[in-house]
DNA sequence: TATGTTAATGAAAACAGTTTTCATTATGAG
DNA sequence: CTCATAATGAAAACTGTTTTCATTAACATA
C-alpha cells in the first residue's frame, strides 16, 4: 500500500518539516485511497497516533490542499471531504452523491470521452473568460437503490 | 424581468402557503439570474421587505430545494449559494470558481457536447451503480486574470 | 366578509464544523 | 548537542446554519 514518501523530499525542499502528525495523515489519506472527511481522517489518525489533535488535522489537510497533493470536496451536506491528488492509488475520478443517504461512491467510467471535451472545455473558458483552470470536478447527484423504495426523497409532508 | 407568478399554483397545489417573504425571495433569485449566497439573497431581500428574517430566508430556500425549484451550490469556502433551476432565466450551465478571489462565473458553452456525454454517463452509471441520476455539477477552478500577478495563488511563505 | 385552524414567521438561542490563540513541544540546521 | 523556531494540542472563539418557541397571518370554511 504505503510504499515510498514520495512527500518528503517535498516538504524539505519547500521548508516544511516532516513531523508525525504529517506522516501519519497522508498514510491514513494514501492507504484508504479515496475521498474521506475531516472526521474519518481524524479517527483513522488516533488509531495509531492517540496524541494528534484535530486541529491539526485541519491545518495539515489546508497545508496539503496549498502544496496541491490534496484536493477538498464539498458535496453541501456541511462536511468538507479531501482527497489524495497525487502518489499511490490517485486516479481521475468523479463523484456520485446519493441525495438520500449522503453516500457517495466513486467513478471513473468514461474517463478518455470526458478527458477529451473537458480539455476542449478548458481551452475555450481560457480564451473566453482569462482563466487558467488548475483542476475541476464534476459531482452527479441522484438517489442508490435503497433510498429508492416507496418512501420519496425528503421528508416534505 | 418578473412576468408571472408560475410558482404561486405549485405551492398551493403542494399546500403551502404563499407568504410575502417567499414571493421575495423568489423575486430576488429571479431577477438576478444567478447563483446568490444566503446573505445576498438576505440582504437583497431586505431592501424590499425589511421585515423578513434570515431564518425565512433559509427555510425558504431548503423548500425550493425540496421542490426542485432551486438547486444549491457548494464551493468549498463556506458558503452555499442558490440558484433557480426552472422558470425565467435559469438556462443549463456550470461554474467557473477562482480560487484566489472566490469569484464564481458561469458558463453555458459547450452545452450540446456535454448533454451528450453527460446522458452516456449518467446511463451508464445507472446501470453499473444502480443509482437514478437527478442532477449534476461540473466545477472548473483555476485563477482568474487579476489573481495571476506575480504573487502566488495562496500565500504560503 | 368574518372566523378559526394552523402553517409560517422572526428573534434568540443552540448547534456544529472550522479556525484562532497561545503556551508547549520537537524538528532539523549548525 | 544546542538552539531557533516551526509545529503542535487544548481550549476558546468564530461563523454559517438550524432549532426553539411565542406570535402572526394565510386561507378554508361558514
Amino acid at each position: 500500500m504505503y510504499k515510498r514518501p514520495w512527500w518528503r523530499g517535498q516538504f524539505r525542499q519547500r521548508g516544511f518539516r516532516v513531523t508525525v502528525p504529517r506522516e501519519t495523515i497522508i498514510k491514513v489519506l494514501s492507504d484508504r485511497k479515496k475521498h474521506m472527511s475531516v472526521e474519518e481522517i481524524f479517527h483513522e489518525v488516533i488509531k495509531t497516533n492517540p496524541g494528534v489533535g484535530l486541529t491539526t488535522v485541519y491545518r495539515t489537510l489546508e497545508l496539503l490542499r496549498n502544496m496541491g497533493f490534496v484536493s477538498k470536496l464539498d458535496f453541501g451536506d456541511g462536511f468538507s471531504r479531501y482527497e489524495l491528488t497525487i502518489g499511490d492509488g490517485s486516479t481521475h475520478h468523479h463523484h456520485l452523491v446519493c441525495t438520500g443517504c449522503g453516500k457517495v461512491l466513486d467513478y471513473s467510467d468514461f474517463a478518455e470521452q470526458e478527458t477529451a471535451l473537458i480539455q476542449e472545455i478548458e481551452r475555450a473558458l481560457n480564451k473566453k473568460y482569462n482563466f487558467v483552470i488548475n483542476t475541476h470536478q464534476i459531482h452527479f447527484f441522484g438517489l442508490c437503490k435503497d433510498c429508492r423504495g416507496e418512501q420519496n426523497e425528503i421528508g416534505i409532508v
